[in-house]
RNA sequence: GGGGGUGUAGCUCAGUGGCAGAGCACCGGCCUUUUAAGCCGUAGGUCCUGGGUUCGAAUCCCAGCACCCUCACCA
């Protein structure tokens, strides 16, 4: 028998142990309980002493992280949605339940009715007269210090993960607190929430590769949308003149720390709006999403990391790469907090200090171009010599799309601050209106912040003559991967008539690593794309 | 796809060409104020997989698999 079905057998005889005593070991409805944080709250104006219990009786649940049985009385650590709390359980006051409290293991899910009281020490604990086993859990949890570590079982059992290290719950609470806030924000803007189709006949809208699929009784092929631009700008057409979507998109393309196969977008489309105010809607989108998360996170944070510095000792620090990048951190956290304190926006990114706070910096695509590569975007040759000097392959390729790489390797690593990029090569934007005085520039931006691209807008092209030749031009160079791919019945809609519009995509994700200080785009999605493992539910086996 | 790294007990990790190690968790004993509880005693291994070198490989070499980092592509 192996390690792992021996702890699950011995779990197996506290299970039946459990039965045995009367006590369902899968739990039931439990009303009532409080969340511990409430429980704190309750507790604070008692002004309780060391050894004392007070007569406030609460209910509270959660799954037990630590365990400590000496004899007649027990301590241990439960864990909530909101915090931890102790509990405290004495023969004396469980009586006949206390034989329960020999069959319990870390991991398991238990509920407890008592008084709110403190130990000598001063702990705040719970002191039990009923014990409530809610659910029993049959595997061993992780090591109760220093929680799972290891990355790939972080994210095949995310589960486990987010019960055995609080942090990874904090950073989904603020996802979830910065979509909530992001969506307010347009809504109070008088936005529509839409929701467009996933499957598409035709994809469009970005330049990537798509999941392919079929439907079985129409028996066609069908697209994983990589982008619902086409879609919403035909609800503009609709009238619905304001619309955003939270999208999931699609693209068959590499798996980094910035991409996932899939991965959610923002995208949003305003009548008569141009994209110099979509610029401001990404400045009031990253600021509502920064004063939902970021703000209290970054107090939180400082914090957290003070504490851990305070308790390190010489060994630890060279021991643990982790704790040496906290700390390192703690410079830049204190910075963004002095920044929050004078009343900008400023959240701490990789260690470096992002200031959110609009107005954004606006910067011309063509002035950083000359700033960072020498040279003048329209002048084909000194740009094919600069690519040549980076080593890009150049020569199958139209100038537009020379020009964009050679912008990708000298000027993007410089965007560190939160910045508009405007006025790109209008020949790679088939989407976009160009520039009223210079054709050969789009109205178009993307926003950068730490070097990643976070958002890309237009001023929506609504031409349906350009728009429709724009569709039959392919650039050499642009590979498979394309937006010039024809959509006829896009191309009727904005023969109905479009109205001018501005409109704008922001990856959440990016978004979200940005306000939460995450790394890697594993580190806010749930449940990244992975190879299945060997045991794994697979179809194809 | 290129380059670098990791893979050892349930978890966190040491380790060495010669019997497989620690801490936590688990099991047994003591214990009514502990809190990373403590003390005592046990038990637990496909050292990622497959080849090769060797008297002997978990260790060295090769290949594969998975994951991480990085570059390329992309958002």
């Amino acid at each position: 028998m192996s390690e792992e079905d021996r702890l699950k057998t011995q779990r197996i005889a506290k299970r039946d142990a459990m039965i045995e005593l009367g006590v369902n070991p899968w739990g039931g409805r439990f009303d009532g309980a409080v969340s511990t944080d409430l429980v704190r709250a309750q507790a604070e104006p008692l002004g309780l002493e060391a050894g004392v219990k007070s007569e406030v009786r609460v209910r509270v649940a959660g799954r037990i992280m630590l365990l400590r049985v000496m004899g007649k009385l027990a301590f241990m650590t439960i864990r909530d949605g909101a915090g931890t709390i102790q509990l405290g359980l004495s023969k004396a006051e469980l009586g006949e339940q206390w034989p329960v409290v020999k069959k319990l293991d870390l991991g398991d899910i238990v509920g407890v009715d008592g008084i709110i009281g403190k130990t000598k020490t001063g702990e705040l604990t719970v002191w039990a007269d009923t014990l409530t086993v809610l659910c029993k859990s049959m595997l061993a949890p992780p090591e109760k210090w220093h929680g799972l570590t290891d990355v790939d079982l972080r994210y095949r059992r995310r589960y486990v993960d987010l019960f055995a290290n609080p942090d990874v719950r904090e950073t989904f609470a603020q996802r979830s607190a910065i979509i909530q806030a992001v969506r307010g924000c347009l809504v109070d803007l008088g936005y529509y929430e839409v929701d467009t189709p996933v499957l598409q006949p035709i994809y469009g809208g970005a330049a990537a590769r798509p999941f392919t699929t079929h439907h079985n009784t129409l028996d066609m092929e069908l697209f994983l949308r990589i982008s619902p631009e086409l879609y919403l700008k035909r609800l503009l057409v609709g009238g619905m003149e304001r619309v955003f979507e939270i999208s999931r998109n699609f693209r068959n393309e590499g798996i980094s720390t910035k991409h996932n196969p899939e991965f959610t977008m923002i995208e949003l489309y305003e009548a008569y709006a141009d994209y110099e105010v979509m610029m401001e809607r990404v400045e009031q989108m990253a600021a509502a999403g920064f004063n939902a998360a970021t703000r209290e996170g970054v107090v939180k944070r400082c914090a957290a990391i003070e504490a851990e510095c305070a308790r390190l000792t010489e060994e630890d620090r060279a021991d643990d790469a982790k704790a040496y990048a906290d700390e390192n951190h703690l410079g830049a956290y204190h910075e963004a907090r002095d920044g929050i304190a004078a009343g900008r926006l400023t959240g701490v990114f990789a260690g470096k200090v992002l200031d959110f706070t609009p107005p954004w910096p606006r910067r011309k695509y063509a002035d950083l171009l000359e700033e960072y590569a020498g040279v003048a975007m329209a002048d084909s040759a000194a740009v094919r010599a600069k690519a040549d000097a980076l080593g890009i392959e150049h020569a199958k390729k139209a100038d537009a799309v020379v020009v964009n790489e050679v912008f990708e390797a000298t000027v993007e690593h410089h965007l560190v601050q939160p910045t508009f990029v405007y006025d790109y090569p209008a020949a790679i934007c088939p989407l976009t209106r160009r520039h009223p005085e210079d054709d050969s520039i789009a109205l178009r931006f993307e926003a950068f912040a730490a070097t990643m691209e976070l958002g890309n807008a237009y001023t929506e092209l609504n031409d349906p003559a350009v728009q429709e030749a724009n569709f039959r031009t392919t650039l050499a160079g642009e590979g498979d991967e394309t937006m010039a791919v024809m959509d006829e019945d896009f191309i009727t809609a904005l023969e109905y008539g479009m109205p001018p519009a501005g409109g704008l995509g922001v990856g959440i994700d990016r978004l979200v690593m940005l306000l939460t200080d995450s790394p890697s785009i594993r580190d806010v999605i749930l449940f990244p794309l992975q190879r299945p493992q060997r045991g794994e539910p697979s179809v194809a086996e």
